[in-house]
DNA sequence: ATAACTGCAAACTGTTTGCAAGCGA
DNA sequence: TCGCTTGCAAACAGTTTGCAGTTAT
């Protein structure tokens, strides 16, 4: 996998990946019969350069880094179509506005594990989950669909040291 | 305990409860140099009385209706006293408003089981996500704080029946 | 050609806040 | 009395939407 949690690399693999699923990205609007039009294509790269996770309005910029054009609403109504895709993951962490992530073609479920002093996000593969809800799910006799498991937590580093890499990226 | 999972009862317990958290909020006040104001205490009797989950919204109806001069800000302001001092749990699933739910004093962790179909809240002792948290969040460095486990879920009895008793309920 | 798409700005929704009046300690 | 609390209405932030013009197919 192009993408192990300690250093998160950034190998050959994601330009590969970010070409495939540009194909994969095609082949959905095709398919649902909407446009390929530059702006969809704009943010679609934006998003896919994004290493970690992004908001709308920084995807905004972003795009329109790539293409003037791209205005926030055209950000918010294509945003539906990548997460649909599954192109692109939505994630909801309880504050006023979602995070989004690109795809990396994760197979397993995966917990997020939200840092309180320093604002990161980390991905955590999270394959136990799926069983897990599944058993708590059974207990009321529904079946599960989707699975949140959210950490939120402290850095004991940042706590000791008043710094940590994710905490001093933040602050520029 | 006063409640378990498959038929909610309403026993002597609750009313017990109520009281004695009544007092808990009396001396959360006093500690903290807060007011004991009657709007105050009718928002915290709306709260205890819901069986189930509510909103602001709903919260602010039932308080009303014990003392006609609640207004919609002061419960806005008030909730935060209820949640800070424990008696009320705040729970976000992912929804534009936020659900809130009077504690029976539960000493377990909780995950939530969200009926797509129903939008019924199940809470289900979950204590083995609090071991879970905390192997998931070695991982990265960090320390626990706060735990968040939802499962969205299918009402297969609703799919079957087009009927389930908390769709009925909330149709009315 | 024509229906999907776009940017703009206004609307929307749940929540927060500034202010002057009210009221608990 | 004193200043915490209140209701009101306006503000707020992120997101959605109506519309008239644009563009992919």
């Amino acid at each position: 996998m192009g993408v192990s949690i300690g250093k998160p690399r950034v190998t050959i693999t994601d330009t590969e990946n970010r070409e495939k699923s540009k194909e994969t990205f095609r082949d959905y609007l095709n398919r649902e019969g909407l446009r390929v039009t530059n702006q969809r294509l704009a943010i679609f790269d934006a998003a896919f350069r994004h290493p970690e996770h992004f908001t709308a309005e920084e995807l905004l910029d972003q795009a329109r880094a790539i293409d003037h054009s791209v205005s926030r609403a055209t950000v918010y109504r294509t945003l539906p179509i990548l997460t649909e895709s599954g192109l692109v993951k939505e994630i909801d962490i309880g504050r006023d506005y979602k995070f989004y992530l690109a795809s990396k073609g994760d197979k397993t479920e995966q917990a997020q594990v939200l840092c309180l002093d320093c604002d990161h996000i980390f991905e955590i593969d999270a394959p136990f989950m799926e069983w897990y809800a599944g058993s708590v799910s059974q207990k009321v006799g529904l079946e599960p669909e989707a699975i949140r498991l959210q950490v939120h937590s402290r850095c004991t580093r940042l706590r000791r040291n008043h710094q940590c890499e994710h905490y001093s990226a933040r602050q520029g």
